[in-house]
DNA sequence: TCAACTATTCGGCGTTGCTAAGTACCAGTA
DNA sequence: TACTGGTACTTAGCAACGCCGAATAGTTGA
């Protein structure tokens, strides 16, 4: 990966996997795939479930066990209250960085 | 700060500083006073130093120490071709980003 | 003399994503 | 039966980054 691009995802990875927790309950082998199919390549899969872990620990996110007809159940995570909240907030920040970095693109020119 | 921000700062406030440098030669010091004044209020100073050193190590930058009028020598940091190559695949990577992130935050509304 | 501003350095810390390996369950196939 | 492959999750150790706090050093003005 491009290394950039690694380094950028911490912090930007949590609200993306949030967004799309967001939209609709997932579970991790499911993000994962999406993640893919919208082009993040490379993030590991290990990584989507230390982030589902870290969310649970912190209370972002309710949890519920679904035996899959394929494999090993699946750890079903929505979002809570709490973790909506979390995501608003998420978004500031990230308009803020995005706005200034949107201006010294064009300054920089 | 936000905690959201800081972990997202990794690996942008990097692109950030070599978007100020593409601009202009400047100093440590003079940098992060940029950043205050942008909204930036809470970067560390240790963080901009280190930053810069690491840009210095890697070969993106030229340096210069230069004599103050009022207070120790200043070390000015220039852009160089190296430097500016990093930094075109730097916004390249931050476009990736922002536009999936766009995508995502249209969608999850 | 003392505070305040300019300007840089350094050591240790916590968070994050990556790597790599492993476990577990099921289906199809030879 | 044994093996391959897809589904689904876990874990341990690593490196990079930004933050915190303290120190150093030069100049100016009270």
């Amino acid at each position: 990966m491009s290394g950039q691009l690694t380094e950028m995802l911490k912090g930007s990875l949590e609200g993306i996997v949030l967004a799309i927790l967001s939209g609709r309950p997932a579970h991790g082998y499911e993000i994962t795939a999406w993640l893919r199919d919208r082009g993040f390549a490379d993030i590991a899969e290990g990584t989507i479930y230390a982030l589902l872990i870290r969310f649970e620990q912190r209370g972002l996110v309710d949890v519920r066990k679904v035996p899959s007809e394929q494999g090993p159940p699946r750890k079903v995570y929505s979002l809570n209250t709490q973790g909506r909240k979390y995501l608003d907030e998420f978004w500031k920040s990230w308009s803020f960085l995005a706005e200034r970095l949107q201006q010294l693109r064009k300054g920089g020119k």
